[in-house]
DNA sequence: CCAATAGTGTCTATCAGACACTATGCG
DNA sequence: CGCATAGTGTCTGATAGACACTATTGG
């Protein structure tokens, strides 16, 4: 006795997958290949298929379309987008679980199987760029969200692989908010908040002063957070 | 030419609707009267209809199961779930985008068309109760967002009707944190707020000394948070 | 007057931000 | 040495929290 008005949909999960690229934020974009839009840039994702949650399609698609493994990225939820014109191009109503991916500077990205084209583009570029559906919104949704989480939590370190500097942090910082923040200032703080850094004891070389080492602590919450 | 093993599924809204009462939060449950998990307890939601995005599915089931009004209320999205087991009463897979919805303590619960029975109910004793599907877990995420965007938003003042007193706001945090707070710093917080809230001139007398009336301003965020 | 609630004053410990300064490498 | 980068010291203004105190009503 199923409702007939009832709506049938196929669920996609699409990725705002985010890197530091030479000092700025990029994040992953596909050539389509599929029928649907081909051709356009869009957002790396895809169908969800039979026995999937959203997140382990995510999972999937990530590592299909850009080359990153389960382990060398952080996945979170985003929101869904479900209007209904949101995607005019397929036979049935799509909607989109999104997350939002941060990577480590580590894969070239790969020309996967579904996408034609996979690229990491400079995210003042990616905004401006036409993409297909609504990737626009849910690319500045992503973007923005990156940009709050950095307050109050410690993903900042999701985009640095192993061990890194307080330098290192805070070019992470200062390329997700677009501003220069006092090195001083910074080092105090990210060192004075218990579980946010570890120092290793090992120093890196280069020009200067040899700058310590740290992991990325256990502490998942920043209290008091840092401010823009 | 579409994949075999593509999900298709059933898109479900369900709501973590919170009001004050007493003193106390509360969270609207409805009795199922559908033969899925009839006569369990569930937060109120139901299937999207041909045409209708999550939100306005989750604005008309509020409508139909609680007698809440969309202009009565503040829905935000709260998350997706999608795990393959998290309802296996349907014949298809069901995801549920869940929304949270604060409304001020108004209106009754609706016995409603689609809902048996629907009530309000202390949130301490919603978590141990016995919920359908995975709503415990939903129920969880909705409180723990409600107490988290009390700190860097306004949207408590979602859960009073047009003017207020400043010890009505205080009671609102204190009842969704379950925290004491000192009148005379939240007092100077909460006014020294651009934006937070608006003097009406009005005063409410009662017992005590009369309480000047503030009704909600035109600020969304806080900054700096209030703590917990 | 007393009880009750609203609201202000004031002190202190803490902290963010500015920025001068020291430390330690490289070429 | 001189330059570059890492990291510390120190001052100042702002603020959260504690709590004493004043203000204004009803009974």
């Amino acid at each position: 006795m199923t409702t007939p008005d009832r709506l049938i949909a196929w669920v996609a999960a699409d990725i705002v997958a985010l890197t530091l690229r030479g000092g700025a934020l990029h994040v992953a974009l596909v050539k389509r290949k599929a029928a649907a839009a081909r051709g356009q840039w869009a957002l790396p994702g895809g169908f969800l298929l039979q026995g999937e949650s959203a997140e382990v399609a995510a999972a999937r698609e990530l590592e299909e379309e850009v080359g990153l493994g389960r382990a060398e990225v952080r996945l979170e939820q985003l929101g869904t987008y479900s209007a209904p014109k949101r995607d005019t191009e397929h036979s049935r109503r799509v909607i989109s679980v999104a997350y939002l991916a941060l990577a480590a500077n580590l894969p070239e990205t790969v020309a996967g199987t579904d996408a034609g084209e996979a690229s990491w583009v400079p995210v003042d570029k990616a905004v401006k760029r036409r993409l297909a559906f609504d990737h626009p919104q849910i690319l500045r949704d992503g973007v923005e969200r990156a940009r709050a989480k950095l307050e109050y939590s410690t993903i900042a370190t999701s985009f640095l692989d192993g061990e890194f500097t307080i330098s290192e942090l805070r070019a992470v910082y200062e390329a997700v908010w677009g501003a220069r923040l006092d090195a001083a200032n910074f080092h105090r703080k990210v060192t004075g908040t218990p579980g946010f850094v570890e120092a290793t004891g090992e120093m890196r070389r280069g020009r200067g002063r040899p700058a310590a080492l740290f992991t990325a602590g256990s502490a998942q919450s920043l209290n008091p957070p840092l401010t823009r």
